[in-house]
DNA sequence: GAAATGATGTGAAACAAATCACAAAAAGCG
DNA sequence: CGCTTTTTGTGATTTGTTTCACATCATTTC
């Protein structure tokens, strides 16, 4: 059966997401132990939250000690399976998708998009180092690499069709980046990055802040007032 | 006082941004009127959620009637500030730069970058309509078209001293693609995409199911032997 | 025009997430 | 060694969010 997938990444993951950026960088300034109090103050959240987050995934520290940074991220990059490379592919290679296949993070955190695949193979092919792919390549990519993970920069009309004939191939997860809900089945994981409402919800909470403290003023305003 | 600023953006607030997208190809099947649990379907929520959300921002159908298309869409258009213009600078025209300067999408939603800038403005001059700058005229361009929100697509690296530089000027509100916790002040609005985490934490829950369904396997396996 | 129907809107209940409070363990110190 | 300090880890509490249940109103039907 298929249904809309809502993009739902648990609260506590995106922030142990922060936690690893941060102690990443702990690392590489030679640090070797931290405390839940540090990840907190550089990260903007409580040191009780901290601790909570790694007992969900059963990430463990000293007593007093604290936690060893290098015994921290082995246990992130075992929990992320990121000891092993995963292969992914990307559709759609207009702008964004261009822009993702030169994006150089990925390869370093071990995500490596194998082949990209456009509708017109020849429209980007000297753009990026990746194989740009007709669309009728897609099994045979897909099955060489044991891909399991795709990206979808396609327009949004053809988003739904592409998603279909990506699980038909087997690709169980997905970073889409149309503006559209897709119609999948239970069992496929769905990430939505949608720009415009990203911008949008910037300029709602901006515009939102601007009325406050245009209140705030006025009744500054009404205070100094000597009525 | 400089404070790290989650990227927070409330549920329902997102929730809001799915019912519009909906409403709008509903319009544009020429559909006039909508119910809770259209939408709810649609975007793969419950009707009273909808409705909730909707009474959150003060939004009113017409009990037995549902909600009206157009007045839906007015509302909110109030709400996002979408009647009037918003103005939008980008910094940085590396990959990802380049294409959200080409992401044609946000002038349809009345969100137009008026000017980009980098440290080297001659390098993507030709490749985009929009002109691009060099950091000296920040001031000068934000100010002229009163821009209050930004896109920030620079290295990592330079991120927190270009952002300490856009609120100097009067931003107040910016998305981030440099996968940083960037430190603004309180009344800043910072909202963070951050792709690696993006596609990483999809590469997680997919590996989760496929330890699930590895183990529901086996499960069937063993309910099938005849011991 | 009264009764039945079908929708909204919202207080109450159930559930989930974050914070608090403190026990337990490790390290330092006299 | 035992006392103090520091930090983790987690049950208890609070706070926030979603779901439920139903009163309310508008429309249709007879």
């Amino acid at each position: 059966m298929k249904q809309i997938t809502k993009s739902v990444i648990k609260n506590s993951l995106k922030r142990i997401f922060l936690y690893r950026a941060c102690i990443v960088r702990l690392k590489l300034m030679g640090v070797e132990k931290v405390f839940s109090y540090t990840l907190a103050n550089e990260t903007g959240v409580t040191s009780d939250q901290v601790r909570k987050d790694f007992s969900e995934f059963s990430i463990k520290g000293n007593k007093r000690g604290g936690y060893d940074i290098n015994d921290l991220l082995e246990k992130m990059e075992k929990l992320f399976h990121r000891n092993k490379d995963n292969n992914i592919v990307l559709i759609g290679m207009g702008n964004m998708g261009l822009a993702l296949s030169k994006y150089s993070k990925f390869v370093q955190r071990h995500m490596n998009i194998v082949a990209t695949f456009d509708i017109d193979p020849f429209k980007q092919k000297m753009r990026s180092g990746i194989p740009v792919y007709s669309m009728s390549r897609l099994k045979e990519i897909i099955e060489r690499f044991k891909v399991k993970v795709a990206i979808l920069a396609v327009p949004e009309i053809s988003a739904q069709e592409v998603v279909d004939e990506l699980i038909r191939h087997g690709i169980t997860g997905i970073v889409n980046f149309a503006p559209v809900l897709l119609k999948v089945p239970p069992d496929v994981i769905i990430n939505n990055v949608n720009l415009c409402d990203e911008l949008e919800s910037v300029i709602y909470y901006v515009h939102k802040q601007m009325k406050v403290n245009g209140l705030k003023n006025l009744e500054l305003l009404y205070r100094d007032m000597k009525y």
